[in-house]
DNA sequence: GCCTCCGATGTTTACGTCAACATTTCTGAC
DNA sequence: GTCAGAAATGTTGACGTAAACATCGGAGGC
């Protein structure tokens, strides 16, 4: 963290000064031009996009930003950026954004202490950012002292909605409850959970709504299995499952864990779906083609991410909080690695 | 891209005159405090120090920017972001350039046209950035027309040489030896190789290593499939080579292609390891717990993202140029899809 | 032909910070 | 007690941009 201050300075570059001089105009009509007025005659605009062009000038997004106190620029604040609902929300808020004509500035969270936490939202004041987003899905997040600058908007994806700050979310209790509902359509007695860690707001939503789907339709509720999302654990969590003769479908919390978990179920030679049904949840890209290929429920990243954005850009603009939380729903992509139970 | 200029202006924050006022000490010293001079006296900097958090000041990094003419701020330039391998890069990149004080910019290139990415470098101009990372496996790259201000530091990752810029790669040519070379000295007459897209640096790397390990070893050169880093074109692919009752043995160019792979197999009927043997590129997460576990090779992404991130600051630092190419080593991965061929 | 009004362009100034230089205060040696 | 020198603090100005206001010239109405 230690920043070493050293002497050499970057060189700067034209600045409208030098253009207004090639020109011959004043610097107020290279700035106008430069923002596309229309009040500049035609001539005059031409010799100045000629004389920008020759002296190869650039705008100065630091002196725009200190001028006019906006600096077209969001902040997202990430955990685990190589989590895999992360990176893909992340990218459609980055093409959002950039659409929009908004910079993206990332602020990685190390780890999940509180110190970190702060950090990162220390470091938001200095930077030149218009609004947050943050991409952060654990529950410890709203015991922080969250120290935002006052007034700057935040919008909070995937996390707990205790926040004064508007709240963009897949529907993860609808999702959870139609992965359950088919396995119980098919005619399992119950369906066991393969959860996520109990830090996470949403594996704590999908696991409510499993049980909630359990009890509304009057099945047995059996104990709760957690994993930490990670394909390992869900190996780990897959040699009990195997190990019980009473399974016969399970719910994991994501796709990445249900690997592991057929993983388990082929070492010990249980069927999937013969022996045991499988339902994921994200639809990522690879289950298509697990063995056998995985029913699982699709989030919609994308939306998400371009739901934030959106919601961000209209609170900077007009400073309007839509506290009206945004859900997203999910869609149950039915494969090969559920059916009926074995008779 | 529209860009809507709303009229709301975002409430200035305090600045230093005001925390000044509150101390009743001049600007400057605030300046002095703040940026942890020692040449202030001690109870005068408590009394800033008080003030600052009275106030609530934030420096203002845009005023800091246009005065220091340096950002502390670099660009990573990512094309698909959600791809595996700029995931986990990315998420290094970030992780070290925050250590060292500097905030990470994304500049998102939407799709692979010209004019994306020539429009990419023209933000930048106007960004506020100290140094850039260009994140593009393509080879197209070195063709556009990069215009990136004169003297802004550049470093490119797994891509072409070609430029006159510092590059960090991986190894992708001793990685695609290793695993040629482990298939056949497991006795296997020749290695059959699943590539990634032409368009793709790294692809074109493992894929002349391939040949060339081949040759080295005398061993007969088969056709090249062609993928497109997909699992769904992995699975195309496999179906290919299930058919074909010469393959004992395959590389594959990664490792989300390999699932693929291995799901065409499974459905043709093809055991693996015993009829074909199977060696993806990448190791991630999930292989460990592919069906059967994948022997893969395994990328070390932090380290080239540490590494990017170094060569980029010392060049920022003192201008040093390292043309050298950075090269970072693979590493075998055995697991249970590679063995001997059935006799 | 004179006057008004509007569009094009120029001038001034402030945004917040910090380097450079100027000034004041304090320390200690003689 | 005086003075040199160091340490603490203040003052000025510039970074590049764009809003606000000023100016200038020409078009059009009477």
């Amino acid at each position: 963290m230690t920043v070493d201050d050293s002497p050499v300075r970057r060189r700067r570059g034209p600045s409208m000064a030098d253009v207004a001089r090639l020109a011959g105009v004043s610097g107020q009509t290279v700035s106008r031009v430069a923002n596309g007025r229309h009040n500049v005659d035609a001539a005059t605009r031409d010799r100045v996009l000629a004389a920008m062009r020759e002296v190869g000038y650039r705008p100065n997004g630091a002196a725009r930003a200190l001028r006019n106190g906006r600096f077209r620029s969001i902040g997202v604040i990430v955990f685990e950026l190589s989590s895999f609902g992360n990176t893909r929300t992340l990218d459609a808020v980055a093409t959002a954004a950039t659409a929009s004509g908004y910079a993206v500035h990332l602020m990685p969270v190390l780890d999940a202490t509180q110190a970190a936490l702060t950090g990162a939202f220390d470091r938001l004041g200095e930077q030149a950012v218009d609004g947050v987003i943050i991409l952060i899905e654990a529950h410890q997040l709203d015991e922080a002292e969250v120290m935002l600058p006052d007034g700057l908007p935040v919008v909070v994806v995937d996390s707990d909605a205790e926040f004064d700050y508007p709240v963009v979310d897949t529907d993860q209790a609808q999702g959870a409850r139609i992965a359950t509902e088919h396995l119980l359509d098919l005619g399992h007695k119950t369906v066991w959970h393969l959860g996520g860690p109990a830090t996470s707001v949403a594996a704590s939503r999908r696991l409510a709504s499993w049980r909630k789907t359990l009890q509304d339709r009057g099945c047995p509720v059996p104990p709760v299995l957690m994993g930490d999302w990670s394909t390992e654990s869900g190996y780990d969590a897959g040699r009990e499952i195997a190990a019980n003769p009473d399974v016969t479908a399970v719910f994991v919390a994501n796709d990445q864990m249900a690997l592991g978990l057929l993983h388990a179920l082929h070492e010990h030679g249980r069927e999937v779906p013969g022996d045991i049904s499988v339902v994921g949840f994200d639809d990522k890209e690879e289950a298509a083609h697990f063995w056998p290929p995985l029913t699982t429920v699709r989030q919609f990243f994308s939306e998400v991410g371009r739901r934030s954005v959106d919601a961000l850009i209209s609170q900077i603009q007009a400073g309007e909080h839509h506290h009206q939380p945004v859900s997203v729903d999910t869609k149950l992509i039915v494969r090969a690695s559920s059916g009926p139970p074995r008779k």
